[in-house]
DNA sequence: AACTTAATGTTGCAATTGCAACATTAATGA
DNA sequence: TCATTAATGTTGCAATTGCAACATTAAGTT
């Protein structure tokens, strides 16, 4: 995964987040950020732990958009974050980082060479976020669960190079991730099951096409 | 919307497309892009005219992946165009300009002053681009026609500010967009005027709650 | 270990949808 | 203008899906 600070070092970081008046924090276990901090124009890095952003909806139900493991980059920049349906809440104990990011755009910090690699390497993370969103929405828009699954699993294997795949998450947020229902999920992954498409042992997935 | 030039003089802006290796191209009326050249490493910018991104994929279904006008941004930075199965179109003449993007990451251009305001630019962008994203994805994650059309309309009256609405495409395209079946989605736009939740006439929808 | 909570599996049934086939209207171009 | 192509509208029907309700198993907590 591409990092913040790739090719910085120590010492331009700590420029670098002086400039940018960036603030340390550290977030317990199942807390919220928003119950800490209230303003959402930052840029947020994960430096250790795991968070996870989640959607209450109007209609009380919770969705995750996002799970971020550590040297993530999250924010409204990439997602919005600007409503008090979000949360940005930590899975175990998360150190973060956050910058205010109005002031990426205010000032002209062009005269610090590092500045300059900062940039590009902000560049290469947001890139990879819009790869990731057009991968979800090449799923979504298959018409059928098995399709979405197919798709899905096509991508993993892709990804990891065999046809052997681990799920990164549990079925129930799979379902959640393919936007159906998990019983009929559950059900479709039966029948692919017994018509030899797939071998499923927990978070093993093998696929036999 | 922003323009990858905002705040650079013309002047720079030549000291930069030559920095960067770019080219202009001349695409005439429904010419593919990719018959005239063959690498996919570049970022691409509308300057006067349209492009479509289309995607035909391997059961022969034609899809708009993206619709740019004048100023809009393209490549494989946003969308993977690394496959025949894309195509980038022109809608009618289309002026472009091709600037190999290796380079953006290749060189260090810290000591030009308006470097920086194009990576910022550049970076707007972007972000732009994962927040049209991650609305389609808000909207594909709706579970019936029904909702996914409220859910796409509510989108556009809050961006217009108004209760009625100009499709900026025709229906079969909103359909592709929804991702759901053309005749399903004719059938469901009938129930919601019958029912007197939306009244339409040709392109112009007018929300009644 | 005992208890509680979360995840998974299962199924009937009604609602929604895709598909196919066709009619009608609008847009385009020679 | 006339012809051709593209877009839209309509509907029956079968397939797919969401929903609800519940059983079972796994994971987490004290």
């Amino acid at each position: 995964m591409n990092y913040l600070f790739e090719n910085i070092n120590a010492r331009n970081q700590g420029k670098i987040l002086k400039l940018l008046e960036s603030e340390y924090l550290t977030l317990p276990k199942n807390v919220n950020l928003f119950t800490i901090i209230s303003s959402d124009s930052f840029l947020g890095l994960v430096r250790t732990g795991k968070l996870q952003i989640v959607k209450n909806d109007y209609s009380g139900n919770r969705t995750i958009v996002e799970d971020l493991n550590e040297n993530a980059v999250f924010g409204s920049i990439i997602t919005n974050l600007n409503s008090t349906e979000y949360e940005v809440i930590a899975k175990e104990e998360t150190k973060i980082i956050l910058i205010d990011y109005n002031r990426l755009y205010q000032n002209d910090y062009s005269k610090y060479e590092y500045y300059n690699e900062f940039m590009k390497n902000l560049l290469k993370i947001l890139t990879d976020k819009i790869e990731e969103r057009n991968q979800r929405i090449e799923i979504l828009t298959k018409k059928t669960i098995r399709n979405k699954l197919l798709e899905y699993f096509k991508m993993l294997a892709k990804k990891m190079g065999t046809r052997t795949l681990y799920l990164p998450f549990s079925f129930t947020e799979l379902a959640d991730y393919l936007a159906v229902d998990r019983c009929a999920m559950s059900r479709e992954l039966k029948y692919m099951k017994e018509e030899g498409f797939i071998k499923i042992s927990s978070r093993r997935i093998t696929l036999m096409y």
